[in-house]
DNA sequence: AAATAAATCGAACGTTCGTTCTAATATCGG
DNA sequence: CCGATATTAGAACGAACGTTCGATTTATTT
C-alpha cells in the first residue's frame, strides 16, 4: 500500500492545502479525460490548475500518484454511494434499479472523473494498480451479487457475464452522451433497466 | 480524403511491398493495443515489425497513418462480413444474431486491431478522424436498422440508444475476455441475444 | 518583529519522442 | 553486367517530456 502525498494531507489540517490539491486534481481530470494519460503532460495539467510546473510535484509526487489519485476517489466514493442506496432497499429489482441509476446518475455529475477512470483502466500499474484493483472488484462484487439476486432459479445466464455486459452497457456512455441531447437521465436509468430485468428473466 | 502510402501500395504490384507493409501494421497493432496509441513509439513498433525507425517512414508518412490505417482496414473489414451475413438473411432475430455473432467472432480473431479501433477511437483527428468516422457511422447505421426491425411497434425504445447499448456491451468484452477462460464464443453470442431480444419486446 | 515552516517559482537536467536526411545496399529490367 | 529504381540503415534534428533543485516568497508561530 504505497504512502501518498495525497493521505499525508490527511493529517495535516491546513485548509488551503486541501483546497489546492483539489483543484489540481480537478484540473488533472480535465485534462487526462481530453488528451488521455499518455497524452496529457504534467505541464498542461499545472497551467490548467493555474500553478507552476513544479507546484504539482509539491502535492504530488509524480505522475502515476495523479491518476492513482482520481481513480481512487472516483471508485471509493461511488462504493460508497452504492451501498448506501442498496442499504435502503429489499427488492432484487429496486436494487437493481439502484446499480444503474447510481452509476448513471454519479457519471453525469462527474463526467472527467468516471472518463478517466474507465478509459485509463490500464495506465497505472504496479501497486497503484493494485489497490485500485481492489475497489473495482469491490465495486463488482456489489454488482454481481445485485444481478444474481435478480437472476430467475434454473437460468443459464453467469451473473458475472450478465454484470460485464451491463457494465459495458454503462462504461460506454461516455463515448455518445451529450448533456444537451441526452438531458433526461431517467431515460437511460428506465432504458437499461427494461432490458436487463426483462432480458435475464426465464421464459 | 487524405492519399496515403497504403493507398499507393494499391497501385504497386511488388509483393514484397504489401507483405512488408502488413507486417508493419501487425507490429503496430500490437504494441499500440498494448501501450496506448500516445504511449506506442514509433520506435518500439518498428523493433517489434523488425524494421528500422525510417523503414516505418517508407512505410507510412507519419505515425497517425498508422493508426489510421489499422482503423480504417479493421472497420471495413467489420462492414464488409456484417453485410455478406445479412445479405442472406430475412428474419429479424437472425439479423440480429448476426450482428452479435459477426462482431464478437471479428474480435476474437482480431482482438488487437479491434481493441486499438475501440479504445483510440478518439486518437485521431483532423481528416483521418473524418474518415474513419464515416465508416463507423455505416457500421452503426447497419446495426440500428437490425435493431429497429427486432423493435415491437408501439415500443418506447429508441433504436439509436439500443444500439449503443449493445455496442457498449461488444466493445467492453476486450476488458475481461480471456481466450482461456471464455474460450466458447457462442456463449457470449447467446448470452446477448437473449437479453437483448428478450430486453426489448413489448410486455 | 524575528524565526521557523509551508508553499511557489524559474531554470535546468537527462531522456525520449516524431521526423528528416543522406548514404549505402538490394532488386531488377535492359 | 550495368544502370536505374526500390528499399534499408544510421545519424541527427528540435521539441516536448517527467522530474529535480535551490532560491524566493508567503504564511504561521513564538
Amino acid at each position: 500500500m504505497p504512502v501518498t502525498k495525497t493521505e499525508q494531507a490527511n493529517i495535516r489540517r491546513n485548509r488551503q492545502y486541501e483546497k489546492r490539491l483539489n483543484s489540481i486534481l480537478k484540473a488533472a481530470s480535465t485534462v487526462i479525460a481530453r488528451d488521455g494519460y499518455e497524452g496529457a503532460s504534467v505541464r498542461r495539467v499545472a497551467a490548467k490548475a493555474g500553478v507552476g510546473l513544479s507546484g504539482i510535484y509539491y502535492y504530488f509526487t509524480n505522475k502515476d500518484e495523479l491518476l492513482y489519485a482520481i481513480q481512487k476517489n472516483t471508485f471509493t466514493t461511488l462504493v460508497e454511494l452504492l451501498k448506501e442506496r442498496l442499504s435502503q432497499l429489499k427488492k432484487p429489482e429496486e436494487k437493481l434499479r439502484a446499480v444503474i441509476e447510481n452509476h448513471i446518475e454519479f457519471f453525469v455529475n462527474n463526467i472527467n472523473d468516471l472518463k478517466v477512470c474507465v478509459h485509463e483502466i490500464e495506465s497505472l500499474s504496479g501497486a497503484y494498480y493494485k489497490e485500485v484493483l481492489q475497489i473495482r472488484r469491490e465495486y463488482f462484487r456489489l454488482v454481481k451479487d445485485v444481478v444474481s439476486e435478480n437472476l430467475s432459479k434454473g437460468q443459464k445466464l453467469d451473473p458475472a457475464l450478465v454484470s460485464l455486459y451491463l457494465f459495458g452497457s454503462l462504461n460506454w456512455i461516455y463515448m455518445w452522451y451529450n448533456p444537451q441531447i441526452n438531458s433526461d437521465v431517467t431515460v437511460l436509468t428506465d432504458n437499461l433497466m427494461t432490458i436487463f430485468t426483462k432480458g435475464i428473466k426465464a421464459t
